[in-house]
Order: C-alpha cells, then sequence, then structure tokens
DNA sequence: CAACCTAAACCGACCAGACGGTACAGTGTG
DNA sequence: CACACTGTACCGTCTGGTCGGTTTAGGTTG
C-alpha cells in the first residue's frame, strides 16, 4: 500500500510526530481526500501501520519449519534481523502510535503476550529465555532510535551468542 | 521542577504526542508566558526533559562503590531497576524527543557511546556484556509502552539472572 | 454500437480548533 | 530596582476532518 509505505518514509527521515495527513498525502502523491478514503481516521492509518508491522512479522515467523525446538523464540530472532537487513522501518509504527495514543498498541500487546506465554511454556529455564527477548526488543529499539551498539563486529558476535542461548535451552 | 515533572506526567497519561506547551502550562499552574520564560522553546523543553533523565541516571550510577567489577555495566542496571521503582517515568523524555525531533536524541547517544566503550572495555566476554545492556534497554522499553513481560516471578528471576551474568563477566 | 447508470476511488476547497511563539503591560517579592 | 513570573491578546501556520464534486471502470439496456 503506497500510503503506508508514505507514512513509514517520512516517520524514518523525519521522526514518527512528523505523520499527518497532509505529509502523508504530499509524499504518496495522493490528495489529502484520498488518503482519507482509505483511511477515515489518523487513528485507522496509524493502527493500519502496526498492523502491517504484525502482519509482516507473523508471516516471517512462519517461514521457519515447523518442529525447531524453542520455535517462537527463533522467529523472534530471525525476523528482527530480518527486518534489519531490508530496511523497511516498520517498527516506526510502534513509536508513531505510541506518540499519538498509546491505546493503538493494545493489538502488540496482545500479540506479544501470547508469544511471551508460548516461549516461556517451551523451555525449562524461563529466565534465559526471556533475557532473549529482551535482549531481541532492545536491538530493535537500538536501531529505530539509531542509539550506538558497539559496532559491527560486537553486533555480530551477540547475534550468534544469541543464537547458541537459544539453542542450549533445549 | 514542577514543569518537567507536569510534561511527564502528561507524556505517562495521554503519550509523548500530547506533550504541548499549553498542557504543560495547565498542569503545572504555571501560565504559558511562564512556562515559555523558563524554557524559550518547545525543543528546550524537551532537551530538558531529557536533560534530566540523563542527570538522574549519571547521579544514580554515582551512589555505587568505586572499585566493583564491570561498575559501569553494574550502574546501568541498578539505574534502570530503581527508575522502576520510583515510577518516575523519566524515560518518557526518550519518545517524546524521537516523536517530535529525532536529532534531540543526540545527547543520549554521545553518553550511551561512552558507557558502551566503557562496559565493552571492562570486560573479556564482549557479547555478553552487550546482550546485558541490550536487556537492559529492553526491560525500559518494555516498562515504557506497558509492553507484557512474562509477569513478576519471571521478571525477578531475569533481574537475578542479570546479576549473575554480570558477576560471572570478570 | 451508443447511451445511460452506478459505484468505487479520488480531488481539493474549506473549516474549526490546536499549536508554537510573540508582545507587553502589570504584579508581588526579596 | 530587578527578578520571576502572570494574564491576555494576538499571529501565522498546521492539523484532523468534512463535504460536494469529479474521474474512471464496468456493467446494463435499447
Amino acid at each position: 500500500m503506497r500510503i503506508l509505505e508514505a507514512a513509514r518514509a517520512i516517520a524514518a527521515r523525519e521522526g514518527a510526530g512528523k505523520i499527518t495527513i497532509d505529509a502523508v498525502a504530499r509524499e504518496s502523491g495522493l490528495s489529502k481526500g484520498g488518503v482519507l478514503y482509505n483511511f477515515p481516521s489518523k487513528k485507522a492509518l496509524l493502527s493500519g501501520l502496526l498492523n502491517q508491522m504484525l502482519t509482516a512479522h507473523r508471516e516471517l515467523v512462519e517461514t521457519l519449519p515447523q518442529d525447531l525446538p524453542s520455535r517462537c523464540l527463533r522467529g523472534q530472532l530471525e525476523a528482527i534481523l530480518k527486518m534489519r537487513e531490508a530496511d523497511v522501518d516498520l517498527s516506526m509504527a510502534i513509536l508513531a502510535a505510541a506518540a499519538s495514543d498509546p491505546q493503538l498498541l493494545d493489538p502488540l500487546r496482545a500479540e506479544l503476550s501470547e508469544q511471551i506465554e508460548v516461549i516461556l511454556s517451551e523451555t525449562q529455564d524461563r529466565a534465559t529465555a526471556m533475557i532473549v527477548v529482551l535482549a531481541l526488543q532492545g536491538l530493535r529499539f537500538q536501531d529505530l532510535l539509531a542509539l550506538p551498539d558497539g559496532g559491527p563486529q560486537v553486533r555480530k558476535s551477540v547475534v550468534e551468542r544469541l543464537r547458541t542461548m537459544i539453542d542450549e535451552l533445549e
């Protein structure tokens, strides 16, 4: 969808708070009316953004083979790594939503809640599993806010280590 | 400072994007003129918020004994835990700044960059150290956005585990 | 084939209110 | 007196949203 693409581009370039209907219209080449035809309100637009992110994430997870140990946790890792490769800043939706109306994050909360439940049930060592989840979240936000991360070689070893942590969860 | 307090209260209650000069004036009991007397622009206000957060963080770290191993990393952990206890949502400043103008995060980036450098230099096992840092960031954002975290007992065991991870870094 | 109709997709002018910021005369306090 | 405000009025711009109209694609009918 051209509209959501435009919204993400604005967020990436100027910050999540700069997503306005006018700006999205300009960026997408549509008129303001056209944008509001597709998303009848700004809330709808932002929740569309978030939804797109959740869907993309879900689809990525589903490409993984079915019977891996700690499958859900592995999915989280691969999804976040892939999002970083393709520099489609889908996570920008989180910031945009949080800034404009925290309630918009409810679907994300629900989905994440389920996933954490599954992840914790897949292992005996819940503390380690949760630490991996938190580290992945940290990774995502560090990317999102362009916070420093110790450089590429540290990042690479972090990813490797996270992978072995998951492998050793049994 | 009453003004920054008011700004944080608004952000916590209605979202970071709802911080406006009028709203802050109302919340703090000052007049709009009074707010703008203290912070000559909205950018100044937000960077004041961020600065308050960085200062509080720095002060917390300095209360730790000087000659601990991995002192800087420990400081990160204790600071983030203390912030959570006192439910002063200082980190709200990060969201507010990111939404309105990503450049405002530059001081945070600089400070974090230094700290990561120190943390990585304090240990041989840089991957683990960095994972702890990322997990702490994850923890902070999970609080900030009210994302689910597996419940109090998981959280408790996560904190314990993070502590032993630091202890074992040598 | 053309004339007609319909519905979806879109345009762009407009509106009311919010926003950041300015200006400035006054006020109480040390 | 200076300082730290208050209160109010104002300005230009931006914002979300409405609304009447236009374009386009695709039937249906004679």
